[in-house]
DNA sequence: AGAGCCATGTAAGAGGTTACATGATTAG
DNA sequence: CTAATCATGTAACCTCTTACATGGCTCT
């Protein structure tokens, strides 16, 4: 699971963390339909959703257990291992490098740090925002001779400018 | 070409459109190589480029021809057609339709639209203004019940207003 | 009786990344 | 003589999207 981003398996991962007894994905699926709030920043159809839950399970991040129901299809139940928990609170910790995915990523944190507890959200607040600090100064001193570079970094300036001040409306939660 | 985006495509289109003579494929990587103003917005590798290349003249987008060079691998010339010509047009007159496309697709659009007509920047800043006043307009409108997606909204309006700022700032050019 | 829910997936394909294959030529 | 440049690509591998397959159960 190392690699890369894959806000979608920490969702999942997030999602289970609240419930001890475990969850199916049809169950899963149902955060991330229509109405519900996680759907608002993160699609994921059901094709996807279930191939996450095999490689969170090859991963060692969750466990897998097999519940037959009578006459429906046998449900797999997932259940947050210790492993797994530690890797979500790891990527809860740790902000997004680029404004970009402030958007996507950060607000996947946010929303379930805010969850699971309160203080972690307001440190991920406060590392997200001497980040985008950080990239903001190193935006603010480039020099480009050429017009266009100009107006690229000018937006990438506003654009940052506008996340931190929206890190900082949220900060005093 | 019809479904999607993929600006890389319509990039090389550009960058063929100032090329009367048409280029081939090692000449036009290079305009997407270190230290040009494109790879500040776009990154393209050589095996997607020649990719793309085909996919253009299966389109009939351009139009190839065979040079041999001696002993080097034939180079192969690459012309915008007059259907490729309008597609391009066409893409450089409309504006997108999400904030988060602001970064890429109409950075891709505002640099071709300056190289070949600055009148046809000109309107698609305005256009991408009234784009982007819209969604802002319906943004504003909406009053989620959920804190969380209260946030969500928030951040939404504020990187959308910084965008509306900066072609604001962009128009008097 | 038919619609829609439960519950799991597979299949096909679009689109992209990274690395490598080839083989001559030119620059240091 | 070695390294980089010219010039074309292929191969393997990911990720995600969309659509469908299966088949019983529940509600109206």
């Amino acid at each position: 699971m190392p690699p890369r981003e894959r806000p979608a398996e920490y969702a999942i991962l997030g999602l289970l963390a609240t419930e001890e007894s475990g969850s199916h994905g049809y169950d899963l699926a149902r955060s991330f339909s229509e109405g519900e709030p996680l759907a608002e920043i993160l699609r994921l159809e059901p094709g996807m959703l279930y191939h996450h839950l095999k490689r969170l399970e090859r991963a060692g991040a969750v466990s897998q257990s097999t519940i037959q129901t009578g006459s429906r299809p046998p449900r797999q139940i997932y259940q947050l291992t210790e492993s797994g928990r530690e890797r979500l609170i790891s990527w809860l910790q740790s902000p997004v490098e680029h404004t970009r995915e402030i958007r996507l990523e950060f607000l996947v944190k946010l929303y379930f740090a805010r969850q699971l507890a309160p203080d972690l959200a307001a440190k991920l607040i406060e590392m997200q925002l001497s980040t985008l600090r950080e990239l903001r100064e190193s935006l603010g001193q480039r020099e480009p001779a050429d017009p266009f570079l100009t107006s690229v970094t000018e937006l990438r300036q506003s654009q940052t400018d506008a996340a931190i001040r929206w890190l900082e409306s949220l900060q005093p939660v």
